[in-house]
DNA sequence: CCGTATCCCGGCGGATACTG
DNA sequence: CAGTATCCGCCGGGATACGG
């Protein structure tokens, strides 16, 4: 049995797991870098895209057109061509994708209010493993 | 300038944004694949490390391990090894990981309420892409 | 202005082998 | 049992060039 196909076998594995966790499907979707960011920019209102691409600083216009069709197709957010010259495009969030705000909020809340402890955690755990380093012969 | 200095300034602007937003600092660690299924399957109470290779089942020895690592250095795991033979080490959740807990729910909750939607948009979709695609030239 | 197609590199992550 | 070290394939995603 080959590499690939005992990688096709875990994924096949893996898929089916998560086919019926509906939790992963949505953190999956979340995960993407980017669909938060767009998410967040497209909360205050419809954007075009070359206002997206400037509110979402530092993405690529690969992965703001690729995460645009992704929010699309799942139907959290709704595309609109004005057949103008030169042509404009507006991205609005759905109100399905919108129903995800608070959710967003929620995630933003409990960030806000304790991101900090994990930044201290962050730096106790390097600061001990620094010091098990340079102390490892004086034990 | 090549083209790794490039990446390095947009790596360099990115980490800058988000160096100063907590929320993304959050999806970033819940971001990874398994982050949240080592979550959920800490969630009922402290396990083993063999028992979680079993209850995550589909995860490598190295991500788990790698995911572990990761809990722990962000404060939301913590690790007891027990000096036996053979050693015997335990994972469990801290008070911040448990934290985490109602906010996971409140995800699963999302979901389960609206995951079908996502479905249905994503088939609506992909079944309109077919269409344009053969009847592409009888318009 | 708003994309799509292509190339290509870096790194994620699985497989495997080895240690304590 | 619980890791660590190493190799390597795959693909995410940036850069670039081009189409409508």
């Amino acid at each position: 049995m080959t590499a690939a196909e005992r990688r096709a076998e875990a994924k096949q594995a893996y898929d089916a797991y998560i086919a019926q966790c509906p939790s992963r499907k949505l953190l999956d979707a979340l995960s993407d870098k980017w669909v938060s960011l767009v998410l967040t920019a497209l909360a205050n209102g419809p954007l075009r895209y070359s206002d997206l691409a400037r509110t979402v600083a530092g993405v690529s216009q690969k992965m703001l057109t690729q995460t645009l069709r992704g929010l699309e197709r799942d139907g959290l957010a709704s595309r609109t061509v004005t057949a103008s010259v030169p042509v404009r495009v507006d991205y609005r969030l759905t109100p399905l994708g919108t129903s995800l705000l608070p959710l967003m909020a929620a995630i933003k809340e409990w960030a806000e209010s304790h991101i900090e402890d994990v930044e201290l955690a962050r730096e106790h755990y390097d600061a001990q493993r620094d010091g098990e380093q340079s102390g490892r012969n004086s034990g």
